[in-house]
DNA sequence: AGCACGCCGACT
DNA sequence: GTCGGCGTGCTC
């Protein structure tokens, strides 16, 4: 009897590959395993084993794996489920969610090498020139990579030499497979044992009499041990004693010292545990005990509460309810990086079971958070993470948190799989039968909608915490100010009134610039030329801090101009403002105080955001100019005052979700004022100032954006009356892209009628010299979601038959945000 | 995706 | 005459 597995490879290949192993190979696997497998001619891959069966392949021959890569499985049967819905819903591959979820390091490197099988000199053979001088390096080197004979020969194309090298009998091509993690390791010492009683250790010291220096080590190491039982770092001992590592060298060349390594984890918390009892005001006790009863009914809770309303506090009471059963909690979050602030504070009450995991931590770190995870251990029974967090290996996953819910952060834009991970959370949750709570001070109108519906059960809490008022908000009409010569470059007399007095009180000021689309562009002002990207349709955009001239889609940069490029005309101006712009502004403006600028290009790096967000907090910055960045959680003491620059831009996106994400934004910002006992000030710049948008943030008004807001999206067919689903073609050949575009949406328009939408060009049109279009299929809600996935699936396996079509890529986004 | 195979244009 | 361009097809 023969066996086979089914093995998930990382590749975007909507099959699973049977491959054959031994019987005690077959016996000793296990679902969810690694194994590393021959795939093609010339690779190995790392596969997971899904399925372990006796059915040999009726059409090819099953190829036998290479090697098995673990002990124990390291995907668990609920992450391969997981996987599996993942995949069918986002209509991508398994492969690709394989891919996304586990950390790098789990899916190993395979590259060819070459190597002699006999040694012996390349003149015993007769060979070609080429030939020659592969068996000639090898003489030298034992093995060479691909590359290296790339490198030996100059030339690309090199495997037909290799291939009769392998057919004379000469060389062998062999696949290495690298481990990438490398656990961190740590030194110690110990004395040696032969020095271990008392009078040894009397005997060493008269020994070390002459080496001062060596003695002093010595001791430090005995009092080391006096303080405590924990094993001696050669760091910390080399600290106390003020000694080199010289000296410590020869200590342990006379053999008096021994050293010794321990793998340890990358990340520890250190800071010690406060277990401050949490203060709750009646309003929270109640909401708290509203979910609970609610999660009794497995229900998903949606927890709408205001800024400042002490949302932290409730999760913390609920992860806290979760540990002392024994199960796993985990706390998504939009962007990690942003929320230090929140990670100390979930720190202090849990303490070294809390772990972090996002991507911008390193492959290593990210490696040991899954180990502990999957190990049930009790480092990382609390796991903060951005979306790729729903990936862990849980198995007694009790709660998860969704902060932010209406973040549209949360869903994977590029590569696939294009997943919501608040959506994928409830999906997750459910199979864990495990509770989810969402939170948002102004949630999503789809979690709202859901609510509404009875889908989701709804929390208010809408009293800020220590019944802070919620700041007062003050529209600046600037039309008018215009008109009436009010404005100093971006600000309005009445901006820099507030900021004046605010600064007068020592208190700080944020100003918000979205800078999406709104970043300074340069215009000839003879003929209005304005310098675009020669690989994008977009223009160039200003950045005075290196005087250059970039493309915010391809990177294309270039000097700054001086005379028009078009006319030769010196007369050119920037226009448009970003936040670079107002923080030059404020500089003019308010020479005595301190600006800041937070936005992409001044965060750049791990410590980026922290460092501005703790001068800001250390209130060194009185200014603070900032993107989008700014609205995310952070709490700031000081501020009064927030200043929301220019509102139409947001409003004016062209995006049905445009208006709601204004609201949402606004809100955001406005919350950063005044979050202690002092009403906070906001006033929003718009040219537009009797927007309903507007209106509804300056009063707060969320029901009242809800119920507008989805009249318009039943009106134009759009969530949560909808599902859409976007099509997205892109070639560098226009003709084709739109061929192709009219071809699908023909196609789909025979089954789905009035449903499909376009093709259209998006906003930007071309992308690094690629040709873009959309299609739109929108699904109601009686419609049935697998029967109309199926349905794509036919239409788009007839597009790729069509051989011209080939090289237009399509990309499918299910649930676009 | 990656890679080989295969068929056409520009160079030693 | 070869190198290398990318269209096509396949990978258990």
């Amino acid at each position: 009897m023969s066996y086979f597995i089914d093995v998930i490879l990382p590749l975007p290949l909507d099959k699973r590959f049977t491959y054959s192993v031994e019987k005690q190979e077959a016996e000793y696997l296990k679902r969810g395993m690694r194994v590393a497998v021959p795939f093609g001619k010339s690779k190995t891959y790392t596969g997971v084993v899904a399925d372990i069966h006796q059915n040999p392949p009726d059409v090819y021959e099953a190829k036998p794996i290479s090697q098995i890569l673990d002990d124990n499985p390291l995907i668990t049967n609920y992450q391969l489920k997981f996987w599996k819905w993942i995949a069918d819903y986002y209509m991508c591959t398994e492969g690709e969610v394989l891919r996304a979820a586990l950390p790098g390091a789990f899916l190993l490197e395979s590259e060819n090498i070459v190597q002699l099988l006999k040694k012996s000199g390349p003149e015993e053979y007769e060979l070609t020139d080429e030939e020659y001088m592969v068996v000639e390096a090898l003489q030298r080197q034992s093995s060479l990579k691909i590359k290296e004979v790339n490198q030996v020969l100059e030339k690309k194309k090199v495997l037909p030499v290799l291939n009769s090298l392998v057919e004379k009998n000469i060389v062998a091509l062999n696949q290495e497979i690298y481990e990438q993690y490398k656990p961190k390791k740590i030194r110690f010492v110990r004395l040696s044992s032969e020095f271990s009683g008392e009078a040894a250790m009397h005997k060493l010291l008269d020994e070390l009499e002459k080496a001062p220096k060596q003695r002093e080590i010595i001791l430090s190491f005995f009092s080391l041990k006096a303080q405590s039982t924990k094993p001696v770092k050669v760091k910390t001992l080399l600290k106390k004693s003020n000694s080199s590592a010289s000296v410590l060298k020869s200590l342990l060349d006379k053999g008096f010292l021994e050293e010794y390594y321990l793998e340890t984890d990358r990340m520890s918390y250190s800071g010690n545990t406060a277990e401050a009892s949490l203060s709750f005001s009646d309003h929270q006790e109640h909401a708290l005990t509203e979910i609970r009863s609610h999660f009794q009914k497995n229900e998903v809770c949606l927890l709408h509460g205001i800024t400042s309303s002490g949302k932290t506090e409730i999760y913390i009471r609920l992860i806290q309810d979760v540990l002392e059963k024994g199960k796993q909690a985990l706390y998504l979050l939009p962007e990690i990086a942003l929320t230090t602030q929140l990670i100390q504070r979930l720190q202090n009450y849990f303490g070294e079971q809390v772990l972090i995991y996002h991507s911008k931590y390193s492959m290593n770190e990210r490696v040991e958070v899954y180990r502990h995870v999957l190990k049930e251990d009790k480092k990382g029974r609390v796991v903060i993470g951005a979306r790729s967090a729903i990936f862990l290996p849980f198995s007694r996953l009790g709660l998860i948190v969704v902060d932010e819910e209406h973040e549209g952060t949360f869903k994977q834009f590029d590569p696939a799989p294009r997943y919501h991970a608040r959506d994928a959370a409830v999906v997750l949750a459910n199979f864990f039968k495990s509770n989810i709570i969402l939170g948002s001070a102004t949630p999503s109108l789809e979690s709202y909608f859901n609510a509404k519906h009875n889908k989701y059960a709804l929390v208010e809490l809408n009293r800020r915490y220590g019944n802070v008022l919620l700041p007062e908000i003050e529209i600046v009409d600037i039309k008018v100010k215009h008109k009436k010569k009010l404005m100093k470059g971006h600000f309005s007399d009445r901006l820099l009134e507030e900021i004046k007095a605010a600064l007068k009180e020592e208190e700080q000021v944020i100003l918000f610039q979205n800078r999406r689309g709104f970043s300074p562009i340069l215009e000839c002002n003879t003929c209005g030329h304005s310098p675009q990207c020669p690989n994008c349709d977009v223009s160039l955009t200003f950045h005075h801090h290196n005087n250059q001239l970039r493309c915010h889609y391809c990177g294309y940069h270039i000097a700054m101009q001086q005379k028009c490029m078009a006319c030769g005309s010196p007369d050119i101006t920037t226009k448009g403002f970003g936040t670079e712009q107002i923080e030059t502004e404020l500089k003019s403006l308010f020479p005595d105080h301190k600006t800041g600028r937070m936005d992409q290009d001044t965060t750049r790096g791990k410590y980026g955001y922290e460092k501005i967000i703790n001068a800001f907090e250390q209130q060194e910055i009185d200014i603070m100019v900032g993107t989008q960045m700014l609205t995310k959680g952070l709490d700031f003491r000081h501020v009064s005052l927030v200043g929301i620059m220019n509102a139409d831009n947001l409003l004016n996106f062209p995006d049905f979700r445009a208006h709601e994400r204004s609201f949402q934004l606004m809100l955001q910002v406005a919350g950063r004022a005044g979050r202690t006992k002092k009403r906070g000030k906001v006033l929003i710049q718009s040219y537009n100032p009797y927007h309903q948008i507007i209106q509804q943030v300056s009063t707060n008004d969320y029901s009242g954006m809800y119920k507008d807001q989805l009249e318009e999206r039943h009106n134009y067919k759009y969530p949560p009356y909808y599902r859409l689903i976007r099509f997205t073609l892109k070639s560098r050949d226009f003709s084709k892209t739109n061929d192709a575009s009219e071809w699908l949406a023909k196609s789909l328009g025979n089954i789905f009628k009035e449903n499909i939408l376009g093709p259209e060009f998006p906003p930007v049109a071309r992308i690094r010299n690629e040709y873009y279009k959309n299609i739109l299929l929108k699904i109601p809600q009686q419609q049935s979601l697998g029967k109309t996935k199926t349905v794509v699936h036919k239409i788009m396996s007839s597009f790729r038959a069509i051989g011209t079509f080939r090289s237009v890529k399509v990309v499918i986004n299910v649930d676009p945000v």
